[in-house]
DNA sequence: TCCATCATCCGAAACGTTTTGGATGATTTT
DNA sequence: AAAATCATCCAAAACGTTTCGGATGATGGA
């Protein structure tokens, strides 16, 4: 149906071999033929078959992207962020990204990643909420795939990465509360196992520790990352006597169904009960109260996960690949400042 | 480096076409035969190339989405539910998902689908956001190339699709709220164009008409699908004199963005105000209040429109290509049912 | 004994592209 | 006038798979 190289050289007169390097812009082509040839490719239609370019180049120009999805209904605005941030840069390098999803550590999972370490499925993965001990990474290192992280791990290979800094991230947030006047601090964590998850406890617990101040055990429960999770744990908090005074979500999604609750409770954020979240999705800004927030450039860490695992197919890795992006704290009413500013805590400001 | 048929064929001795045959369990290879093929392929860990199998089959096996984005930055929860709906039913069907993303009716989203159309990039095309008079459409239809559609067109050519009924959803909460009591309705709508922000808006109109209301035309605002979009727009209508006692977004994210500048006016929502959205995103039930809204199973349609399109790629179109979904009204707090339900309105259930 | 049948195998072509390694004349250089 | 250079072209191989149309030899029936 469609022309190819073999029906344009049919309809000049010529080789196909020659309308191949005339369309590629060599110059062992006459001009006059060349131009015959472009007129003629122009005319039948002609797009070249990508799959035999593929095929002859062996290589996909195709990145892949396992999206971990928690259960069939699943809904977190980072993932359609992110892969705009991804499929923008790959398609500014004439990548393809395919995507597909895959709840984290299933069979299924594994089967995905083995698939794409084999040839000729794509040239190179983006992962995802990386784990401790990640399974996804060990097998890809063994592979040596090319694949850049958006996360650390604990496993001990060498690969490259993106991640923001969620040990400062947490410290911003707990400094501020414990700027505020706040001593009780409860934390929804997230699912153990999941990378940034420890770091952001383990900061919760240093910077806690920094301060002077003591955490109950009682003050941490964990939450599955949805709202309805955070709704869940933070059930746990509230039935605490005395109460925490302030509770850090361990991204917005659940500190959006914590406030949610708190509020069902009769109790006030930012008043009663301070509350911060994780991410700054655009949604935080508009909750009421707004959120208090550690914020994350999803979109552009996307990119740059991109750019680098680009540069990591063509073998123009970078001498240090490894990226650690700066949080910045977005104070918003749901941390309180309005009131308990007045009572002597010091305001802190980002950057 | 991974092995392929003939290295499989060279170490058993036999032909690469024996090999083939025998792994695709054609019952022409004698039973030992295919056992030691067999034996040898799992030991030098063989696995297809896909490309090369591409490239004979005349087909990629893969399905295309462009997902339309507005701006670099965004992040509509909507599209990672339906990437999870499509992605796993395409993976039932051993189908790969490409995805990119270019913002609506630009020359690259344009150039995409001209790409696509051509053989050997995708074997079929969703299309989403579907537009008035949709040139993403017509230069399918024109094409002949598979795909299908979630939501309708104005353009006359016939295709596949699956929609929600907006008019029905609409009706809905318009009479929600008619039959609390509201005379004076305001509505957010989705920038025109979108062909479901045609059929709502005209649903809208008819609803208020048959229960004899008129329609003020500073009613009507239009809204960008943001929150921050959302939020400006609702300005306009808290502007008016006398306000409207009702206020519906054009989906859910807008809703939540009016709720934010309705508070912020110091007006309470669900007693001052009243408020519908439409998705019934996970998060609108986490609202404070919770938002009343019109239920769309994402995550089915995703599934239901990719499971069409294997259909039509495979020439299994069935008779009338068509599926129009009943949208249900779900009712929560910021329609302010339990305060006007008190004086007299009845309370209308959904199912 | 001869022919048909059957089980098993394989050569070659095909999919559409890129690339290698020249070939062919014409033009320039010595 | 011979040799070197140049511009232009192309045949064939290669990428890895599937499939078409037999080929081969053994077995069965007449």
């Amino acid at each position: 149906m469609a022309a190819t190289l073999k029906d344009i050289a049919r309809e000049v007169g010529v080789s196909v071999t020659t309308v191949s390097r005339a369309l590629a812009g060599y110059n062992d082509v006459a001009a006059n033929t060349k131009e015959r040839i472009q007129e003629t490719a122009v005319r039948l239609g002609y797009s070249p078959n990508i799959t035999a370019r593929r095929l002859q180049k062996q290589r996909t120009d195709t990145l892949g992207f396992i999206m971990p999805t928690f259960g069939p209904r699943f809904s977190d605005p980072f993932f359609s962020e992110f892969i705009a941030g991804i499929g923008n840069q790959a398609a500014a390098h004439k990548y393809d990204l395919l995507v597909s999803t895959h709840a984290p550590d299933s069979e299924g999972e594994r089967q995905a990643y083995l698939q794409a370490a084999k040839r000729g499925w794509v040239d190179g993965l983006i992962v995802v909420r990386t784990r401790e001990d990640d399974a996804r990474i060990q097998l890809l290192c063994q592979h040596d795939f090319p694949f850049v992280a958006f996360g650390r791990t604990s496993n001990e290979c060498a690969f490259p990465y993106v991640d923001e800094d969620s040990a400062a991230g947490m410290r911003l947030l707990v400094q501020h509360f414990v700027d505020l006047g706040h001593e009780r601090i409860g934390l929804i964590a997230p699912p153990s196992g999941l990378m940034f998850g420890h770091y952001r406890l383990q900061s919760f617990y240093n910077t806690m520790a920094e301060n002077n101040l003591p955490v109950q055990p009682d003050w941490i429960v964990t939450g599955d990352m949805t709202q309805r999770g955070g709704a869940e744990a933070v059930a746990a908090l509230l039935a605490l006597d005395p109460l925490p005074t302030a509770i850090i979500g361990g991204n917005d999604l659940m500190a959006i169904g914590a406030i949610n609750q708190i509020q069902q409770h009769g109790l006030r954020v930012g008043q009663d009960i301070a509350v911060g979240g994780f991410d700054d999705i655009p949604l935080s800004a508009y909750m009421t109260p707004p959120l208090t927030t550690i914020h994350q450039p999803i979109y552009e860490i996307g990119q740059q996960t991109c750019a680098m695992l680009i540069d990591v197919i063509n073998g123009r890795s970078p001498q240090d690949p490894h990226t650690l992006l700066t949080p910045t704290l977005i104070i918003r009413e749901s941390s309180g400042t309005a009131t308990i500013q007045m009572e002597g805590g010091e305001r802190i400001q980002s950057n």
